[in-house]
DNA sequence: CAAGTACCCGAACGAACGTTTGGTAACTGT
DNA sequence: ACAGTTACCAAACGTTCGTTCGGGTACTTG
């Protein structure tokens, strides 16, 4: 192993390569239940005990990469959101960049909408990362009726629509790949738009 | 085992006892990645070595087992559409019959939408037991336009959407069990087909 | 330089898996 | 009765897995 050790207040940098290496499989894995412990070891360089070291076992990695992945998935909704223009585009922007990750992350994208993404929360309603989305198109779909585009249906129920028909989409793309060119997502989601806005 | 031995003619009895036996099992597990050659023979209650007489290997089991479930699929879409009365509602019957398999059916439902429902046909389009459903849905939404309710997306995307909208529904519920009420599913079902007929 | 400690690993355990091999028992046609 | 065929199985092989245990190595601290 040409492996060097980490100094001494470091152990926790282990922890992200540990993350970044599981991370790397799952690009080339379907999804999060081909992603075994030893794997990840072979793909980071160590024994398969270290990883014990950070993780108490592996739904508990499985659990950091989840929250790890969906704060990348935030960040590049937050960005693509701020480069665009009016409310529609906003909009757009939005489930753009949600189809591109998850397009381009399938095994990602499975885990992270496999492992607790939705909780129940207070009385009944659902809570969790998926539904800080949900609410985030929520918001671009009440900020395009204040620029005189409104839904045909609430806001509320519009967002739940897009996002139910994005994940959909891409959940297709997932299990048949070469079904279609993966643009098609894009298009898809603009019909999908141009159809719950008046 | 207190089994008895199938007789002369009746090896391919033990098929049909396989098949019903890995059905039972997916019931039980969320999908066909956790069904195993061994623990359908114990199921079933016969030697692992059996099921190789009428399976080449764990791939054709599921296989088998997916196109024996779209056949079931299809019927339980059928009887639900002839049962209904005008064109609208036969189109809604459709789809809930759908959902309401896919609800139903969890393991099923992953294992046909994750193995081969979808092939690149002729052209580079898609084609595929999936594709039939989207097919079905066509066809609904054109007797609708004959009745006076057209789409107002072309009918071929208004299945398209429809299709797709239920499968993301499903999808999510099946990936967050608890998330919501089973029923949510056909009321949201029933909203995108308010939102995509005039 | 000695002690302490943060960091990491080699080796092993028990369990599960897909698949192959080499049968045995039951039945049928002659 | 006997050969041939069908239907099924016990046992094993080799692999992979999650996890644990008992250290060892290199650094920091006193």
């Amino acid at each position: 192993m040409g492996r060097v050790r980490n100094r001494w207040g470091e152990g926790e940098r282990l922890r992200g390569e540990i993350l970044a290496g599981a991370s790397r499989l799952l690009s080339e894995l379907g999804g999060g239940d081909g992603l075994t412990i030893r794997g990840v070891a072979r793909a980071v360089g160590i024994a398969p005990a270290s990883i014990y070291q950070h993780f108490v076992d592996r739904e508990a990695l499985l659990r950091g990469l989840s929250e790890h992945e969906f704060g990348r998935l935030r960040e590049v909704m937050r960005v693509a959101e701020e480069g665009a223009g009016d409310a529609v585009g906003r909009l757009r922007a939005q489930v753009h960049a949600y189809c591109a990750f998850a397009v381009e992350n399938p095994g990602h994208y499975r885990l992270m909408v496999g492992h607790g993404a939705v909780r129940s929360g207070a009385g009944s309603a659902p809570v969790g990362p998926l539904m800080d989305v949900v609410a985030g198109l929520r918001v671009g779909f009440e900020r395009c009726a204040e620029e005189g585009r409104a839904s045909r249906v609430p806001a509320e129920r519009a967002a739940v629509m897009l996002f139910v028909g994005a994940h959909g989409r891409v959940a297709l793309l997932h299990s048949n790949p070469g079904e279609t060119r993966p643009e098609a997502v894009g298009s898809f989601v603009d019909e999908l738009v141009d159809l719950l806005l008046v």
